[in-house]
DNA sequence: CCCGGATTCTTGACTCAGTCAGAGATATCG
DNA sequence: CGATATCTCTGACTGAGTCAAGAATCCGGG
């Protein structure tokens, strides 16, 4: 039950962000709202107080003791806002700064001496879990298709491909281990040898991480390229990832010179064979097989790259 | 910088946490410290009031005033400790655990508000995030040799070990892109065609996530086994796993009588020499090569399975 | 142009979570 | 037994944060 997970998360991030501040001095002569504010006014460029009180979820009245505060400390100017007379423009001044740097000097303190406890091997680890921690809960802030880049394979990434297809696929398809290995098969091929200009493979990424993968080959048929391991993962399905990754390899296909396009599914993968059919893919073949330990309709289908465009 | 990417993620979980309470009503009447003591009193079987004040860093008179407001409440009853008179034993009453569990329901549906914001796609990804931050910021309890586990591999886990070995080993000593390609020729081999009498993959976990790996097959020469992709993670090192993993290679082939074990290795790989030399392996032939982008020395190293044990 | 309602900030008054110090009772150690 | 430490409780206090009222200003509708 995610909920529990969550829920113990929170107990125990509790007690670590306590323990950040065991002495009682890690603000001081502020306290922690007074510092996140702070915080706040030196990290984004133009702050009214009715920012500050919307982006921390402060009380106004609350607020205004602390920019009084702060004001008499000499940390901070207050203007008339330009657009609205009523709010009130917030600039730090020299000192605020300085001020503010010297908190965070004193907070990367803090948190390097957590940090010295985790092994130094781990730590990647924990930066990219706390990102997916913030990403996921970001108030759902859905993830656009401007944030999907397609690029070249890494080293890693072939494995990559072999690991999701086959999780993917034995997931929502049972299918066995068999595949596992046709897909390290179709990987190791292309690995030990390929002609760059006329084989390669696309990996879709997503915040830093792997998310889609397809890969285009020469085929026996002359002039003839072959699609195959479109892939793309659940969780990032709707972003028409599919689609640019299969755009990709048409137009790639197209413009090395080659006349058709060619690839094989299976009827059991609907969302595919619509991508497939939204490119101009025509259905040449089906037949019966079994495979991966289940019964299945293999399809063959084409791509002529010599039509008219479009 | 890691230290940066903890202090973001706390400023982000502190909103979050913050954000939970919108209402504040999610304690009443009770408040969030009274509500974590009854939380402790529900869920950690003997609990004196000493316990409670370590477990949850409080000041002495505070938490006597809470309980007090508990005991009028007839959410607790206080006795003296059995064994020193001076603690005094809590414990909850029937109407005591009702409460808990009525602000546990609570907190639940607030957290079940916030996760019905992530699409259950990614909430694996969620738990599984959440976990890898508490354990690894669990005041460094480094893991322990039981943790470990050895199993047969699942599928995805052949891709995994392409990926991993791929990744590190160009990290690590800069090999190319030639190298996935060989270890996805050796899974793929593997996957296709193996004898599981004879031949057999290892895959060792770590906290539910795979962090090992060793393959067994048979050798052209009769009656031997050959030993294959031997890999630790870093951040698993020193755990012992390339010993077990090793030994039980060696104990399955001695088991399902072969008479030699061989492998093949290169020099700058010191860690993994170690190991096979503690095992009896010993070093039959090096023979520099260029391969995966490097001037290399390749080693072959045998272990007799016939003689002596131990 | 003016009116009503909404928004921004300020200030006074208050609540109550949490701290500190002292005292009584009891344990532990020499 | 005496010295010292520990556990709990109470009184007295601090100060972080909330609530409500009011002044100034904006905005939309007649």
């Amino acid at each position: 039950m995610t909920v529990q997970d969550i829920r113990a998360f929170n107990r125990f991030y509790t007690n670590v962000i306590g323990a950040l501040d065991y002495s009682r001095q890690l603000y001081a002569p502020y306290t922690l709202t007074e510092s996140r504010v702070l915080y706040e006014l030196a990290h984004s460029p133009r702050t009214d107080a009715a920012d500050l009180r919307t982006e921390l979820s402060l009380d106004a009245g609350y607020l205004s003791r602390i920019l009084n505060k702060f004001e008499q400390d000499g940390l901070i100017e207050r203007t008339a806002s330009a657009r609205d007379p009523r709010r009130r423009r917030v600039t730090l001044t020299a000192r605020g700064r300085e001020t503010a740097a010297l908190l965070a000097e004193r907070a990367d303190e803090s948190v390097g001496a957590l940090l010295a406890t985790v092994p130094s091997a781990d730590r990647p680890r924990l930066s990219e879990a706390m990102r997916t921690v913030r990403t996921l809960l970001s108030d759902g802030r859905p993830p656009r298709r401007e944030d999907v880049l397609l690029r070249e394979p890494r080293p890693g990434d072939l494995g990559w491909i072999v690991a999701r297809n086959a999780a993917l696929y034995a997931a929502e398809y049972g299918f066995n281990a068999d595949y596992e290995g046709l897909v390290a098969r179709i990987v190791a091929d292309f690995a030990e040898d390929h002609d760059p200009h006329l084989e390669r493979v696309w990996i879709a990424e997503l915040d830093g991480r792997p998310v889609g993968c397809v890969m285009c080959v020469r085929d026996e048929a002359p002039a003839t390229a072959r699609l195959r391991l479109l892939l793309v993962e659940p969780d990032a399905r709707g972003l028409g990832i599919g689609d640019r990754l299969v755009a990709a390899v048409v137009d790639f296909a197209r413009g090395v010179g080659y006349r058709d396009l060619v690839l094989w599914t299976n009827d059991v993968l609907a969302a595919a064979r619509r991508v497939y059919q939204r490119h101009g893919f025509v259905l040449a073949a089906e037949k019966p097989h079994r495979s991966f330990g289940r019964d299945l309709n293999g399809q063959d289908w084409r791509l002529d790259l010599t039509g008219a465009v479009g």
